[in-house]
DNA sequence: TCAAAATAGTGATGTAGATCACATTCGCTC
DNA sequence: GAGCGAATGTGATCTACATCACTATTTTGA
């Protein structure tokens, strides 16, 4: 199978060769998914990371008060998972859910340790992502702090181009952590 | 100089022996800070990232319509610095401010990536070390999107027991995401 | 050591967005 | 392609927190 554009991914961080990336995708499993089919529910065992090659999929959760919120939309190239819970081989507390009939490569916890310890430039890898993504989710909660619901609106449209078509709107909304009437207003 | 506590805190990710943890020490440079001095200013081109050996540090900034936001408080063991622009080789968006007179360890980004190159654990350590703060970090904007003020207010109390003595009450507020005047009402 | 500045508390009023209630339209399933 | 539940839009009202205005206290530095 051609998976081009798995390797490009990784070759944002470090360079490979075709043997190398060959090798690296031995530690990686498979797996196709239906639209609105469950990745991860909550209080499973998450075991597992995963990369998007095609699709689309959400990361959420229902608060105590019973408002869902939602953490993290994944379209081709991203990764998901429950990370608090793969780090901590612990229960997840986040649903994912396909929005959209999906694959996605698959690495387990122990794989993903194995591959970080017989491949260096993997764990140079994984080092540089989780950097990235921590400046990505701290841009994320700066707006937060610093814009209002009309705003965030603005940069959601901007950052995710077409995915307004995409989703459901109470979804948008509970990314944007405001109420679908609220959303609805802003159009 | 004994650097016990910075041995450990590497111990919580990685173990070494004591030549290993002499020569990683090597990379690092010392310094010392008197309240209220920067460590890092907005505009300036970012090169270190710091471990917090003792003090008490700031890192925030003002935004377009002159309102201040604190994005995290550095005690003891903590690692600070403008990640974005660490991570970019750019300019700084935050300032890094001393609220008591500190003394860190600095790390540049040549030497970092060095270190990582030369030592396998030490790459290990930040990739991990980047997860985990990944995670930190998502908890916070989970308390954005789900709790109101007064709730932030008592889990920040929760993980920092004993900062409402040593920090200024409106630089709590900037950290939480509300007014002076409103953090004052909940007390 | 003393004046100026920064910090902190509190009342009155304004406002973004939540909540509730209902109408309309869309998209499945049989 | 009829029928039913989910998704969406919109008005009326409510509320947490912001903003403004003023006073009291503490810190600082000349």
């Amino acid at each position: 199978m051609n998976e081009a554009s798995f390797q490009h991914h990784l070759e944002k961080y470090i360079s490979l060769t075709e043997q190398e990336f060959d090798f690296i995708r031995t530690y990686f499993t498979h797996k196709k998914l239906k639209r609105s089919e469950y990745l991860i529910q909550s209080d499973q065992l998450v075991n597992h990371t995963y990369w998007v090659k095609s699709g689309l999929l959400v990361s959420g959760f229902t608060d105590s008060k019973g408002k869902e919120h939602i953490i993290q939309f994944a379209i081709e190239n991203c990764w998901i998972t429950d990370q608090q819970a793969f780090y901590n081989r612990s229960k997840a507390t986040f649903n994912i859910l396909c929005l959209e009939d999906s694959e996605v490569l698959c690495l387990s916890y122990q794989k993903r340790e194995k591959l970080c310890a017989d491949v260096y430039k993997m764990n140079t890898f994984f080092r540089k992502k989780a950097n990235d993504s921590f400046v990505k989710q701290q841009r994320r909660l700066l707006t937060y702090m610093t814009s209002e619901a009309k705003e965030r609106y603005n940069l959601l449209m901007q950052e995710y181009p077409g995915l307004v078509q995409r989703v459901p709107k109470k979804i948008l909304a509970a990314y944007m952590g405001v109420t679908r009437e609220t959303l609805s207003r802003f159009r």
